[in-house]
DNA sequence: GTGGTCTAGACCACC
DNA sequence: GTGGTCTAGACCACG
């Protein structure tokens, strides 16, 4: 299964910020052992140097860890992906609000506007 | 005064969205005549091939346009301006809920989240 | 000039290593710029991708930072180069007392090997 | 009880190296048995076959020796490992001061610097 | 010209 | 089999 990506970030970022995000939402656990290089190079469709600088981020960040000859692994530090979750989430919920202000938005346009949004996501999925 | 740009997004996009900001903001106004491309350059502290790109993608998107010996000037469509505010208070809020969503978070986390940090900050302020 | 790397540790460590040393030692001083990711690699006889690692670890390291279309650069933060000689000299030695430690010597032994082969040295020079 | 390893070097050297020390100790004697490779193994919670790699070089280092049927011992020259200590002493603060003097340092910071470190550990203890 | 990303394919040590 | 490093050569956007 081939992946698509889109053009405007690297595709190791891409790939990364996908398995953060599975990693977050629990598909992927504590300890689980990811595809190997080779193997996640096929699945996406893309050379496996990318993804060996994927993973190497991934260690860098303390949410893998790789063991030679074995693959590469999940932390089993709970606290770990909690803080992960806990750290994408602010800094997502900064960064929006850095530039809703930047871009001239009060306080309360901006937490009106998300409010309305989301009201509108659920009544669209809703009807 | 030259600038500083940060290195994950082109300078001229950054220029770009500087510019959107300030007319959003209201501090450049409709009929206004922008600096010279040389000038901005200067000003900017950058080459002036970076600066004809924005002005000429100020063009497409409507916001301003070149008058041939006289330089570049905002739009006078009012409306324009304030569909163009509209736009981009949509666009970033539809893609900051689109990503917090994808990273799993539901919309009472989302909206709880921002209300949050917008405490976070006035308080900051306040001190 | 190409250059004689040894086999027990990766190319672009030992590169990074002899860059390090070199700012530390002031042979590169803040600002410099660093020769393009394609002078360098002829100069160490090596792949331009191993250099741009090399650069890529200093950017992380905030001892260099990328201009795109310009070249990298030394910071100019002359204490963040203060930061790193105290803190290349805190990492040898920490690690060498920790590693002479754990073989069974003693803080007596210890210093007193270091003091021995620094006199040799010197004797061995003058003679 | 399964050990931990770090990444960056071999395990087998590790394993090795953890040998010498424990012999240069005194923690492990003259002619002692070494656990069979099967044990030391599971003691280490490693393959069979980076165990044998580790005994393999135990015995061309002419610490130990493997005796048919019987399993793998120190060796029972004691002068051996009296020159294993000397040895290992010089070459580990041999390559911590060329480190050094590469790093830039004078000799006079260096054994100031090993002196403030072990009197910081000292210290460290004492409290 | 510059840095940055990606591919294809190779080799290595380790388990 | 695994992860890790390296080369050769390509392409891209940026200045």
């Amino acid at each position: 299964m081939s992946q698509t990506f889109n053009n405007t970030q690297p595709i190791y970022l891409q790939i990364l910020q996908r398995l953060c995000r599975q990693v977050v939402r629990g598909e992927i656990k504590a300890g689980d052992k990811l595809p190997s290089v080779r193997e996640m190079a096929i699945l996406s469709g893309v050379n496996p140097n990318t993804v060996q600088r994927v993973y190497a981020e991934l260690e860098r960040l303390e949410i893998a860890e790789a063991r030679r000859g074995l693959g590469s692994f999940i932390t089993e530090d709970e606290n770990r992906l909690r803080r992960l979750r806990k750290q994408l989430k602010n800094e997502q919920v900064e960064s929006f609000i850095a530039d809703m202000a930047e871009t001239g938005f009060s306080p309360e346009e901006i937490l009106e506007g998300v409010r309305e949004k989301l009201l509108d996501n659920k009544s669209g999925r809703g009807v």
